[in-house]
DNA sequence: TATGAATGAGGCTTCATTCAT
DNA sequence: AATGAATGAAGCCTCATTCAT
């Protein structure tokens, strides 16, 4: 039997999960709280009763992202031990795009997009997430550096951002021609570029 | 004196302009017909009388960028010459959004991910600006790679699809994080990874 | 070669035909002066320029509808001679209700239905319609009468008013089921009931 | 103090009445969801929150005087048990439309004349209050029937829509002469019809 | 005669939020 | 914890009309 607290964490969970989704699939601005609601089969009350505001709500979502990224629960994985699990970083993003048919981008890239100067807390939660990508994507390189396997010239925190950045316009333009295979030009592009600064590499 | 045809096609053009404006500051969505109409001093029923609908509103803004960027006449120039010429087409756009405070992206991109499933015909606007970007890129590469400027690995199609991709991410990253460092990155990144390209770069 | 007055009075013309449609396949209400403009391919100007307002072109669709009916061009047919002519006026309301699928009643009680407390003239030009149909039915029954064809109960007011009334009830019914088996029974039981008044009929 | 349950149904029940009086008085065309609003006194918000849209209302409308026409509530009586209570339902709604000083018609062919191709919902609701007033009539003549007090002619099914047609063309012919003449000719004529079909009339 | 630009009120609906139970 | 009634501003669009050329 479930706790008086658990039930209540429940419908929490669940409209946040429902809420998320619909502003992956088609953005904060064009997700009414009515919409998450009904979605979520919930009341009015119930949702600001968890939910101080809309942007509230917004806050949230991000919150269980970046919770999931940081745990290593989410379903791109960030902790990266070789070059194998970069390339499975970069791909398990283009197969998620690829599974809902092209129609939906990075569901942060989504939101970022639409963050204006009155939204400036959302824009905060957004740059931290991007900041805690980039410091996991940074370890791998910084860990490879540190074992002589980057040319001199490779800058770990530049190589991190080139990713994000990277993987950010290649699903962006996915779902815009509606089209993979943009994608992973992309992807196969930024690889190459970040292979070049491995030691023994033929550009090096 | 303005002239007969001058008289409506002006305020067309005034809404057109103002709303191209609004799109880019604050998206589509955020940008409501009143704002438009009032922001651009007309009336209501001359919003109607020149534009079907909102949607038809946002495909003649894009329409207009189009044909800036078919015509040579857009801010950002799109015939290069040369390889200097490509560093400054990336630079002239990170250079526009410095203008702007890092408060806006590029302004298909921040169109592109407002497209949800109900807005194909926008959808295909922007696929068509991005091909015709796409193509002036790849001519500039086709023309070094036919006078033996580029090694034979380079493909001047993924070659433009890359350059427009890093574009959209670095923007993007740029107006998330309110910062032009990762777009510089970025930018760098992008053209040192495409200099690898070219016949007799150390990398070749 | 038209005369500049013919050119003139033909546009009139059509926009009072294409109106006179419309009214009646969606009433007055739900047609706009725009839907008429853009239906009869004129400007605005020239519909204000023969109209003076959307009301006023109602009235002249009625005034045509009025010559019409008074000059024996209307496609129904008042001027009668027999009781089979009676049947003829009957059914060819039917058969023009047939004609658009039952989805429409009788023009002027579908004008008529619409009229409220600040549609006076309006109202009045319906009146006087329908004070000419009447006036016309009952020169039918004054003269059967005078030629002692009906027996002495009838008065041929009080016929005239039934036959319209009955017409009007019909074709209101036929329209809201979409079927004309209502409208049938009613012009059928009208003419039993109306018959019923003749000398010699096994009623009387 | 009012129940839970009281609450919102008086809210909704206040705003139907008030648009089934809109709705007679004007028609559902002339009668804005904003005059809906401020006559029921109530917030825009409350109207959606009832209504999907105004044809819900319509439909919600339409509900509301089937149930009375079904239980037996509604001001005109339609479980007749005798000749004299058929001619009381005529005289109900003529009395009625006088009362409203012969501007409005029937609240029922009100609606159905403005019905047009693209209110089938609104048309089918209307179709079926006519089919449960046409059974409770026909009942009536189907009891006469049985008991032997109809001629072998009648047909009961006829003259109960019959009495329909004849009711809504004599109201429709009310409201747009502003007269009860006509109405009162109608209903007249109507009933020695009708009672033309009974055993021993003079007309049998 | 003819065209269509301009105006602003209003129509239908959704939004984000608060309140009462 | 939960429900859903209530509010009013705003969003998108149409209407009926007038004005300028």
């Amino acid at each position: 039997m479930r706790t008086r607290f658990a039930r209540g964490a429940e419908t929490r969970l669940r409209i946040i999960r429902v809420a998320a989704d619909l502003f992956h699939k088609q953005g904060v601005r064009a997700t009414s709280p009515d919409e998450v609601i009904e979605a979520s089969r919930t009341g009015k009350g119930q949702f600001y009763h968890y939910f101080r505001s809309k942007e509230g709500l917004i806050h949230e979502v991000l919150q269980v992202h970046l919770e999931a990224i940081k745990s290593g629960t989410a379903l791109v994985k960030y902790e990266l031990g070789s070059w194998m699990d970069l390339e499975r970083w970069f791909f398990a993003q283009v197969e998620l795009q690829k599974s809902f048919g092209m129609t939906r981008g990075c569901p942060f890239g989504t939101i970022g997009n639409e963050v204006t100067e009155n939204d400036e807390l959302i824009r905060q939660d957004l740059s931290l997430i991007f900041e805690v990508v980039k410091s996991k994507l940074a370890v791998f390189f910084i860990r490879e550096e540190s074992q002589g396997r980057l040319v001199r010239a490779a800058d770990e925190n530049r190589m991190a951002d080139f990713c994000i950045a990277a993987i950010q316009g290649a699903m962006l333009m996915g779902k815009i021609t509606r089209s993979s295979q943009v994608v992973e030009t992309m992807v196969r592009e930024a690889l190459a570029h970040l292979k070049g600064y491995r030691t023994g590499s033929k550009k090096a």
